[in-house]
DNA sequence: CTTTAGCACTTCCATTATATGACTGCTAAA
DNA sequence: TTTAGCAGTCATATAATGGAAGTGCTAAAG
């Protein structure tokens, strides 16, 4: 257990090498707090000793460890009102009426990475769970139809297909009308083996080529539903305007995870709230936290997150992450 | 007029040094050509002269300037065979007949990037000229409602709305049916000013609440064709392995021109077949260069540009380009 | 028992000096 | 026209130096 002078201690250091990325002396402290600093320094070597802080070297201030970071967000952090002009920003987004959901929270972290500079992500949850809604081609020039794929919740999917020259459109729309009735409110994810049991084995008696386009649909469905849920990533290269990252090879670190879109796949599993992933639990690297939340709006899920280096001002991103969080809930029921 | 051996000298330096990065010695090319070194740095002083070789000081060897890696590209590079590990790597995308033409695209310039190093875009030209096909809305649950835009050229573009509760989805259908009747085959810039002057006015004799509706509808539309082409980058972070850009300041200056869209978008225009453009040619930075070619196939048009350092592989990307372009013309008419 | 002043000690960092290696430019001879 | 050879230039790596920053420890004071 930490005395309250050891916690302002800790919660002075975090807060200020946030603000400075320069290790903190005894001598910054001490102006702070009211005692010299060598009563500032013996605390300090208690607080190494647990390993809340760490030193770059034998005479260098000291810095944050990991643990350090995660014993400030659990109980010394408070939260932090957000400014008139961060809340301003927002708030051109949430009252504008035409953006939809997703559009409202890709805009909105838009403007988180742009006023934090930090990096952003929306994890769309895909569409796995949705059910089909209803198959539907459009003819159109020469031997191109489009497909579309509609499910419950409003997730679109679209192909563009060429017809083999011996197929006609009427014998497509043959086929859809069969989709349409056979497999309608078939969880995406089931689709597949639906198909092949209920329609593939009454198909031939419909529609002539069945073969052709049994399988066209077959492979374009499954493809509909193997596609990954999308990522939206936003300033990425505010990375780059952080010290701890002007070693190239950290950037290089980050990047490549970056680009594996699984990893960041893999940071979505989540409880509820605002969590927040110092260092090495982060999943990405021990040099960078995630604050994330998954928010589920009319069944349209997904999470978003923000990534930082750990020297994040965490106050900041998790009441910014609040308040999104609580305009995109009620935004259609106001009107 | 350059000689033959000057020739040889220019293309040897500029060769070797995208190769290896380093400048290049009169000693390293008298193994080459059969001559002293004493010869050739005689001539090195010449192509210096006209400005196609540049020293990075006194006594270093000699790079290529911007001018010289143009003269290379226009009078001396020889169109590269393309391995067969190459080929195979991007025939197993072509030969892949459940992929539409824009998946095609994707996949092989993310192959392009991965086999290269360098970054690859695809800049789909957009909807601006399509014409509206139809426009279809789908009740889901509650007061939701998909709509969906739908052009000839199978662009599809949708967006779930939230109907006001006094508004009822016979009333939506109403207005749909009249746009269908009104506005399709529209070219989508010109819909809204149509929909201004030729269903705004009549609209109130058909559906109730119709200035509602109207205007949902007119701010969807504006919010669709506005919408900005999509561009799909594969590989930004391949820079950060040039030796050239060990710089972080070099890496925020292109990352930053990539991440406004509106850069990569101007470097469109084109003239016909593969074009190459060195440094500032690029419109990107000077330490790059882009070759980009324009696709256009049965009315879906676009641009892939493979963007690199100035000490690019030129010979192999303009084969691997041209490669990918008749491949991809080609795909649906084999069957 | 806690706090403080003071000093010795450690490490980093920027500066300077030095040596080495890699090339070129030039001159004079082939 | 080509070549050999040498002096001159610059980058790079390494080592040496002096200071600045900040700690740990000790002993005295509160």
């Amino acid at each position: 257990m930490l005395s309250n002078r050891q916690e302002n201690i800790l919660k002075f250091i975090v807060e200020e090498y946030i603000k400075s990325a320069k290790p903190i002396s005894s001598h910054q402290i001490c102006d702070k707090l009211e005692c010299s600093s060598a009563t500032i320094r013996n605390e300090m070597v208690y607080l190494e000793e647990l390993k809340l802080l760490e030193k770059n070297h034998f005479a260098s201030g000291r810095i944050p460890s990991e643990k350090g970071y995660k014993y400030y967000v659990e109980n010394l952090m408070q939260p932090k009102d957000m400014t008139g002009e961060d809340m301003l920003k927002l708030q051109t987004i949430f009252h504008n009426n035409t953006l939809d959901l997703n559009d409202t929270i890709k805009r909105s972290i838009e403007i988180v990475s742009e006023i934090t500079n930090y990096t952003t992500v929306v994890l769309g949850s895909g569409a796995k769970d949705n059910r089909l809604k209803k198959v539907e081609v459009v003819p159109l020039e020469d031997n191109k139809i489009l497909t579309m794929v509609i499910t419950d919740k409003g997730f679109v999917e679209h192909k563009n297909l060429f017809l083999p020259k011996n197929v006609s459109t009427e014998e497509v729309k043959k086929t859809v009308d069969l989709i349409n009735k056979l497999v309608v409110g078939t969880p995406l994810d089931e689709i597949s083996e639906k198909l092949e049991y209920s329609v593939k084995p009454i198909i031939g008696k419909y529609v002539r080529q069945h073969e052709l386009i049994y399988n066209t649909f077959y492979d374009a469905f499954s493809e509909i539903t193997n596609k990954e849920s999308d990522v939206h990533f936003v300033g990425r290269s505010n990375f780059l305007k952080q010290p701890e990252f002007s070693d190239i090879e950290k950037i290089k670190e980050i990047f490549s995870k970056f680009e594996d879109a699984n990893c960041i796949r893999e940071i979505a599993e989540d409880k509820n709230g605002i969590n927040v992933y110092v260092g090495s639990d982060s999943e990405l690297s021990d040099e960078v936290s995630v604050v994330k939340t998954h928010y589920n709006i009319d069944g349209e899920e997904g999470t978003i997150a923000i990534i930082g280096p750990k020297r994040m001002e965490y106050d900041r991103v998790v009441s910014l992450l609040d308040y999104i969080k609580s305009n995109i809930g009620g935004d259609h029921e106001e009107e």
